[in-house]
Order: C-alpha cells, then sequence, then structure tokens
DNA sequence: CTATTATGTTGTGTGAAACAACAAATGGTC
DNA sequence: GACCATTTGTTGTTTCACACAACATAATAG
C-alpha cells in the first residue's frame, strides 16, 4: 500500500493537442529558458535543462533567432571542445507600457531584456477629467516614444494600465474612481495609429507583474503574493503561481474592499468598513489634518516629527492593514506580502510592525508567517507602465509560432 | 491600431511536449469528453467535439477501451447511415473514498459513473481519540467495502479525507482540532493491504469537489465557489476553475480564521476575531444555551420556536458569516457560496437573507452578486468520502497513457 | 434490391521530436 | 605541428502520433 505524494492536478485538456501546439509548447519553452537564465545559454545548455535532444534544440533556436526572440552573441572561450555559442533575449523587440495615473501620464518603451528604451511622462490634475481628452494625450505621448527609438526596434504592442477595474476581454473599463471615469473603452480614444495591438489592464495588476517578472520572461521575484498599492485609495493584486488572480470580473485581489470594521464607514462602494477608509493616502491625509495636496513623505515626515494626529492615523491603518491581511493571507494560504505606491514609501514606518503582528496571527505564522517587504521599484512612480509592457512580450513568449509565423510583426 | 481582448496566458510550459504527452493529453481529452457528457458518445460525435480525425479518435478509443476507462452499449437506431456506437464510462473502475469524522468513520466505493457501488460506516465519539487506535478502523472498514464489491470491480485507490490541515505533497496531517491529532502520518496506520495507492486530503476540499463535480470527469456543478462546511468548527474551500485551491500550506479557503471582529474573542489558531469563533457549530450551541451533544437539528428547531437565545446566536452568526464572506468574495472575486455541513443545514435559515446583505455589499452586488446555496449533498453526512473516492479517479483521468500503459491495475 | 447516408476502420502521408552519425572548433599531449 | 579527446552544433533518417484518403460496414429510404 503507497501514500501518494505530491502528484500535482494537470491542467484540464481545453483543446486537442496537435503536431502545430506541440511545436508552439516547445518553442515557449525554449524562449522561457534563454531568456529567464541570468546568464547566456547555448542550445547544449537548453537541451539538458529541457530534455529535448540536442537536435530539437537546435531546429526551435533557429525558428527563435528567425523571429527575433533571441540572438547570438560572441562565443566565450575555455574548456575542451567545440566553444558554445550563447543565445541571449533579442532586446530589438519592444512593448510600449502606457499608464494614466490621477496627477500624470507615462509611457515607456521597454525591450524584450527588460532595459528601458525611452520613456516619457506629462504631469497634470486628472482627477475628475475627460477620458476623451486626456487619452488622445496619453496617445501622442506614446506616439512620441516611440518616435525616439531606433528604426531596428520592433514593436509588439502596447499596454495601457489604468487606476481602475477593467473587465478581462471586453475592452472595457468598468470604473475608476481616482479619475472619476466610468463605462468606458479607452482604445479607441488613444486616437493613435502605430501602437500595435492594445491590451488593457489594471494599474495594480500590472504593478504586480513587475514584482514577480521585473524582466519579460524572467521570474525572478516572489511568484505567490498579495501586493498593495495605491495613490487615492488603495488598489491591490493577488499573484498565484507568477499569476495576477483575475476573478469572474477582473477584480480579484482588491484588497481595499475587504472588510475590517463590520460597523465602520460606509464605502462608495457599497460595502462599509473597507479597508481603503482607513490606510488609503486620502484616508491619511484627512486623519492627518493635511490637506489633499499634501504627498505621502509629508505624512510621513509628520509621523517621524511626532505629529500626534500623524502617529494616531498611522497606527490607525496599521491595525487595518493587520486585520484585512490576516483575513487575506489566511484565506489564500499565501506567503509574502508586497508594499507599493503610498504604502510602498510608507515601508520603512509599516513593515517591520506589520510583520511582527501578521505572524503572530496568521495560520502560517507557526512556519515563519508571511513576509511583508516594500516593491524594490517603489521609487519609480509607474510601475504599472512596465508592467504592462511586460504583459504584451509575455503574449509572444507565451506563442512564440504565432508571432514567427506571422512574419514576426504584430498580428490582428 | 487593435483591441487585443479575451486572449488568455497559456499555462507556462514546465516540461517539454512530446510525442508521449501529445498522446496523454489527447486520451484524457476524449476521456474526459465521454464521461462528461450527460448521454452516450460515439466516435464521430467525439471527433466533432475534440477537432480530431475520426481516425485519431478511433484509435485513442481503443486505448481507452483497453485500459478499461470506458465500454461500449447497445447501439441505438435511428436516421440514415451506419448506426453509431455509444461510448460511456466504464463503472468497472472504482476508487474507495474514506472519511474521518468526529462522530463517525465512512468507506464508499465509487465508479467510474458516479454510482456507490458499496458503502459501510461506524459510529464513535473520536473527538480526542488515538489515531494509533482509529485508522485502523478506517481501514478494516475500507476493506470490508472492497470485499463486498464484485470481482469484476477494479480498484484504482483510496483516498482518505480528514478533518484538519494536511500539507500537500507529503503525505501529513498537521493538526485536526477536532479529533485532537496533530502530526501525523495516516496512511501507514490504515494498516490495511488492497486499498491501492491512498491519497490524502481536507475534508472540506474534498467536499467541494464533489460539489464542482458529482461525477468523475463530469464537472456539472459550479466551478468557482466558496464552500463552507464545519463539524465543531468551521471548514472552508475556494474553488477557482474547477480546482480546489492549495495554497503554499494546504489550507487555502480556509475561511474559519477570516477574521470578522479586530477586537474580538482570542481564537485557538493564535489570531482573534475568527469568523469559526460566531458560526462554528459549537460556538452556535453554546450561544444558545444547548448541550455539546446537540445537533444542528436541535439548534434549527430552537430557532424556528423562537427561543430567544438562539436567534440571538444565529443572528450574530449571520453577521459574522456577512463579514467574512463580503471580504471573501471581494477578495477571490468569485460569483458563489455553497454552504455545507452545519451551515447546509441551517441554509433554509440563512440562505436568503444573507443572499441580500451580501448583494448590497460586495464590488459585484450591480452584477447581480454572489448567489448564497444549499450543497445539495447536504442530507449525505459525508461527502468528503465521495469527493476524496471522486480525486482519485481524476488521477486516472488526468494521465489515461499511465494508467493504460500500467496495465490498468494501481501503480506505484 | 439498389442507392444513399453515417459511422468506423485501415493504409498511407505529414510534421515534430528522437536517433545516429558526422562536422566544427576548441585544448591537451606527444 | 600532428594527432587525439572532448564538446557543441548540424543534418540525414527514423519513430511516433495525428491527418488524410479510401474503403468497409451497417443501417434506412425508395
Amino acid at each position: 500500500m503507497n501514500t501518494v505524494i505530491g502528484v500535482p492536478a494537470r491542467p484540464r485538456p481545453a483543446a486537442a493537442a496537435t503536431q502545430a501546439t506541440l511545436r508552439e509548447h516547445n518553442l515557449s519553452l525554449v524562449a522561457r529558458i534563454v531568456l529567464g537564465a541570468p546568464t547566456a545559454m547555448s542550445r547544449a545548455d537548453v537541451a539538458v535543462a529541457t530534455a529535448l535532444t540536442r537536435s530539437t534544440v537546435s531546429r526551435l533556436v533557429d525558428d527563435l533567432l528567425a523571429g527575433g526572440l533571441v540572438r547570438e552573441v560572441a562565443k566565450v572561450g575555455g574548456g575542451l571542445g567545440r566553444p558554445a555559442t550563447p543565445v541571449v533575449a533579442d532586446d530589438r523587440l519592444c512593448a510600449l507600457g502606457l499608464q494614466v495615473n490621477a496627477t500624470f501620464l507615462l509611457a515607456r518603451l521597454v525591450a524584450l531584456d527588460g532595459t528601458v528604451v525611452a520613456e516619457e511622462a506629462v504631469d497634470g490634475d486628472f482627477v475628475g477629467s475627460d477620458p476623451a481628452a486626456v487619452l488622445p494625450l496619453m496617445g501622442a505621448c506614446g506616439a512620441r516614444v516611440l518616435a525616439t527609438a531606433g528604426a531596428d526596434r520592433i514593436l509588439v504592442g502596447t499596454g495601457l494600465a489604468l487606476p481602475g477595474i477593467v473587465r478581462p476581454g471586453t475592452g472595457t473599463l468598468l470604473r475608476a474612481p481616482n479619475l472619476g471615469w466610468s463605462a468606458v473603452e479607452p482604445v479607441p480614444l488613444l486616437a493613435t495609429p502605430d501602437l500595435g495591438p492594445v491590451q488593457l489592464s489594471n494599474e495594480a495588476d500590472s504593478a504586480a507583474v513587475t514584482v514577480a517578472q521585473p524582466v519579460p520572461g524572467r521570474p525572478d521575484g516572489p511568484q505567490d503574493f498579495i501586493y498593495l498599492s495605491g495613490e487615492i485609495g488603495i488598489g491591490g493584486a493577488a499573484v498565484l503561481g507568477g499569476r495576477v488572480m483575475r476573478g469572474q470580473h477582473g477584480w480579484a485581489g482588491e484588497i481595499g474592499h475587504v472588510c475590517v470594521d463590520a460597523d465602520g464607514p460606509a464605502c462608495p462602494c457599497g460595502s462599509r468598513g473597507c479597508l481603503e477608509r482607513y490606510a488609503g493616502l486620502r484616508a491619511l491625509q484627512t486623519a492627518a489634518g493635511l490637506p489633499a495636496t499634501a504627498g505621502i513623505d509629508q505624512f510621513a515626515e509628520a509621523c517621524r516629527a511626532g505629529d500626534e494626529a500623524a502617529v494616531r492615523a498611522l497606527e490607525t491603518a496599521l491595525g487595518a492593514l493587520e486585520t484585512a491581511l490576516v483575513s487575506a493571507v489566511n484565506l489564500l494560504d499565501i506567503p509574502a506580502v508586497v508594499l507599493g505606491g503610498h504604502l510602498g514609501r510608507l515601508g520603512a514606518l509599516i513593515a517591520p510592525d506589520l510583520a511582527g503582528r501578521l505572524g503572530s496571527r496568521v495560520l502560517a505564522g507557526r512556519f515563519g508567517g508571511p513576509t511583508v517587504t516594500v516593491d524594490e521599484h517603489v521609487e519609480d512612480r509607474a510601475p504599472a507602465a512596465t508592467g504592462a509592457a511586460i504583459s504584451v512580450l509575455e503574449g509572444v513568449i507565451d506563442r512564440p509560432a504565432a508571432w514567427i509565423d506571422g512574419g514576426g510583426r504584430p498580428g490582428r
């Protein structure tokens, strides 16, 4: 009699496997091995890593070279035998990330090796703005960034990150409370040709992509964590196995609307006692008696200076974060919390205490409890732009055959 | 310029695809088409459903016939042309489900077509029991059920469902508070040969399997929902895309330890204000002034009779459920709640009110809010036994080639 | 009884990976 | 400097699983 240990469930087959899907799968696998490696890989290295034969890998790498996903670099000497030919990400392949926030628009061109090729921002007050006026500005900004890129760059497409609820698969922004927008189809409003196919995403989800995968195809960051961000309120994302949770409507991971006090203040979302009422930036400013124009750094400075209202606001927020995260960490059985946005900037003030409180309360406490870290991109005000671009490049890495067979240019 | 709509992310390739995995995948696909159909499918029907050619399907079905996953039944007449040969699940293939609960042990033999071939229960008080004494009883019960099955039945293996925290991939039960067990490796303690490979699972997770997939290979039930069960406390599971969430330690979906009151009573789990403190069966009994031996039906009767303490306890539990589920539904963006266990038996008293409250509070409220239903197996005191057996059969459906190539008998 | 239709089977072709052999490019040894 | 060993990459051929085409089977309609 045997104990069956560690037999994972296979993904349910949704469609038949064919010779074509076999090739697509293995092209993607080889691409990920090459892009994911910190140093260059040779065909022989890839054969070892994938258990495919050297002849198979040779043929697959030929296809990836032809499609512009990878390129060869100079051989490095050393050792007996024929020197290996290193293969790396081809940085000519790029995606454009666009991010709309309450106080700025930013366009960023990201190459397949993760480098930022060019970027430009437009500052302004976009709270309560008209999407028909703002989105063309965003599109124009993107077009200017594309214009500064060299002619050898190949644009795969564009990702547009918005601070609101995006229905997956519909191209519709349901609501963006910070901007005052609702029921908008943003992509046509960009009114800019040459952006290639445009995909829409939520700001927190896109920023979380950057945490898990700082470089396209290279999941170097944590793969299972709760991400908190926010600008006025609180945004959130849950990442499981390297993937951002979607949920039925596209807003899974929305920790801002976890209830932390059953008798708490009413929330515009229809519930009450939501985390956002306590730990959103606007909530902190109000509780500390600061104006809406005060940034999070002013709030932090007031706390450090011992301002009584600010310290009390921080403590209230900390308690609310603790309650919300205890529930979230227990429910998702997830090992890490990453703070971004204004909460990331408060990280030094809140992360150690928060980690300690969570560690003594969650089910996983006896196994080391969740880690609480600050997003290393916290100094970057637009990580969602990078994340949106990375998601677009992911699409090519997922389906290299479609890209290669389409001539290595954006398709329909 | 195109809007990219509805391009789902492909699962990341973890290993190379080969001719062998191609066959495995398509065997599994064909098996699921046949098992999942409410009426018999012919080879031609399967070819249409899968976009594989009739010759390919014919060969794959031959393999499944040989492996004992499917069988042919009498042709049905009608229409021009050669009559189709219907193919259905072969009900000779079985799995044994075992369930240990605080008040009974139950063994149930489930066939591949979902029918229960035989079952037997042993009643007792297993709270604070010794696993070394109880698990051999469970094993013996299972062996008796196998003995009553006909010689034509083929046992794939056994699933053992326990009311506690099971570490996936380790064969270890971390803790089962209701039984008073901790750090146990239960499978060898069954001390029964002939059970085939045994896999361990959590009781709520297994019961949720039965909700999503009442018949092996046929996901007729909801595929995205939060399941609540419990016997003394509260157990829970989250099912996404037909799969039970695991999490890092195996307890994702544990809604019993979502915090509903930041200043609530301390919980043995280390936190405070946990849902279990308000809506667990023991909590209800205590609040209503009923003895620990009183069943949930007595509690329900006291509520219906207008007993003041019981009504107040129910209202408190309802409020706690509302708070916990608002957070869970918002965080997971999940469309349904299914009540099982003692909460299922209270369904008539709480489901309508709970649905109304959730509908006005969750983010999805304006889209129809979550449904709140009662598990249709609520009269079955051991749905986890069925779920554990179904999970074992799932393993064969996932990897038919491994089963067929292993001679159609349990492997290592 | 023949024609038509639908289903199932089988021989052969195709595509992608595997296998085997060979070519290329190095360093070590004599 | 020639030869050998080693490692990597390439290429011709084989294998396996699905696709294609043709045929066989089993029914009903006229």
